[in-house]
DNA sequence: TGCGTTGTTTCACC
DNA sequence: CGGTGAAACAACGC
C-alpha cells in the first residue's frame, strides 16, 4: 500500500509558496507537455501561449492555484489526489510539494512527470501526477475571479475560528454526517479526507454523527479544530526536504491511516469505518458514537 | 481481476 | 427546488 500524502490544502499552500518563492519574476523559456489532456475544459487549449511570459504571482483559493503571468494570462491548477510540484534550482537543490511519487531522489522527468516548465536561469518546474486526475486551465487573468467564484467555495478553513463561527448555525440544519459536511468545499474550503479525520479527533466528535445532533460545545470544538488541523498539516507540509528525504513530524497524523495502532491520547486501538463512502479513522474512546 | 484510492461532479429520488 | 446518498470519473497498484 502506497503511503499517501494527498494534496489537501496544506500541501497546496506549500506548493503555492514554493512556486512563488522560486519562480516569480522568472520567464518561461520552454514547455514540454507530454500529456495535453491535463488541460481539461481550458478556455485556452494549449500551454504554448505561456512561453516567453514572466510569472508575476501565485494565488490560492481552497485547493485551486492560479499562476498569474505577464501579458494577463493565468494558469489555474488543481492537483487532485496525486499531483506533485517539483522545482529544481540551478544550484542542484530540489523542492517538493504534494504527492510523494515520484520520490525525491528519483531521476526527473519521471514516467509520471507530464510537464516540464523551463524557466530562465536554468530553473525547472516539473509537474507530475501518477493518477492523471489533476487539471490545468489557461485563461485571461481577468477571468480568474469568475472561475474561482464558480466553485462557490465556503470560507477558508485556515481562517480565524471567529470567522468560521457562522458555520455553527449551519451545522444545526444538516442531517448528514459531520464528516461529510466538512468535506463539502461549499461549506468550508480546504479540508480533505485526512484533515477531516484529524479535526474530528481533535474535537472529540465521532465522524458519523449527524451534524445536527452536535451540541453547541461540540460544534464550537469542531470549528476550532478545523484551522488547527490545517495548521498542523501546513507545519508538516512546510518541512524542508533534507538530503532528498521527507521527514514526517512526530504524532501527525494522529488517527488517519493508523488502524489498529494505539490512540496517542488514551491508547485505545484506532478503528477504521466508512462514512459517506470514505475510509474514516477515529478513536472509539475519545470520539464515542453516543455523547458522553 | 476487481477493489480501493480522493476530490469533485452528476444523477436519481424523495 | 433542495437536501441527500449513491454512483460516476479520472488511472493504477495490488
Amino acid at each position: 500500500m502506497l503511503e499517501h500524502r494527498v494534496p489537501e490544502l496544506p500541501e497546496v499552500e506549500t506548493a503555492r509558496r514554493l512556486l512563488e518563492t522560486h519562480l516569480s519574476g522568472k520567464q518561461i523559456t520552454g514547455i514540454d507537455n507530454r500529456l495535453p489532456k491535463l488541460l481539461r475544459d481550458s478556455p485556452v487549449p494549449t500551454l504554448d501561449v505561456l512561453v516567453g511570459q514572466r510569472l508575476e504571482s501565485v494565488r490560492r483559493q481552497a485547493k485551486v492555484l492560479s499562476l498569474d503571468f505577464s501579458s494577463d494570462l493565468s494558469m489555474m491548477m488543481h492537483l487532485k489526489l496525486a499531483g506533485q510540484v517539483a522545482i529544481f534550482l540551478p544550484d542542484g537543490t530540489r523542492h517538493f510539494a504534494g504527492h510523494p511519487v515520484p520520490k525525491y531522489d528519483d531521476p526527473f522527468p519521471h514516467k509520471s512527470t507530464h510537464i516540464d516548465f523551463h524557466f530562465g536561469g536554468g530553473t525547472i518546474f516539473y509537474l507530475s501526477d501518477i493518477r492523471q486526475f489533476g487539471w490545468l486551465r489557461v485563461m485571461p487573468t481577468a477571468d480568474t475571479a469568475a472561475a474561482f467564484a464558480a466553485f462557490n467555495f465556503g470560507p477558508e478553513g485556515t481562517s480565524d475560528p471567529e470567522l468560521l463561527r457562522p458555520l455553527a448555525a449551519k451545522m444545526q440544519t444538516r442531517s448528514i454526517p459531520i464528516k461529510t459536511l466538512l468535506l463539502d468545499q461549499t461549506f468550508v474550503a480546504g479540508l480533505g479526507n485526512i484533515y477531516v479525520d484529524e479535526a474530528l479527533f481533535k474535537a472529540r466528535v465521532h465522524p458519523g454523527r449527524a451534524a445536527s445532533s452536535l451540541t453547541k460545545p461540540e460544534r464550537l470544538r469542531v470549528i476550532d479544530a478545523i484551522p488547527y488541523a490545517l495548521a498542523e498539516g501546513l507545519k508538516q507540509g512546510g518541512v524542508k526536504v533534507i538530503n532528498t528525504r521527507a521527514v514526517p513530524l512526530d504524532g501527525f497524523p494522529a488517527v488517519h491511516g493508523r488502524e489498529g495502532e494505539p490512540c496517542v491520547v488514551c491508547g485505545t486501538s484506532i478503528v477504521k469505518i466508512r462514512v459517506g463512502q470514505r475510509g474514516t479513522y477515529f478513536c472509539p474512546n475519545c470520539q464515542p458514537e453516543q455523547r458522553k
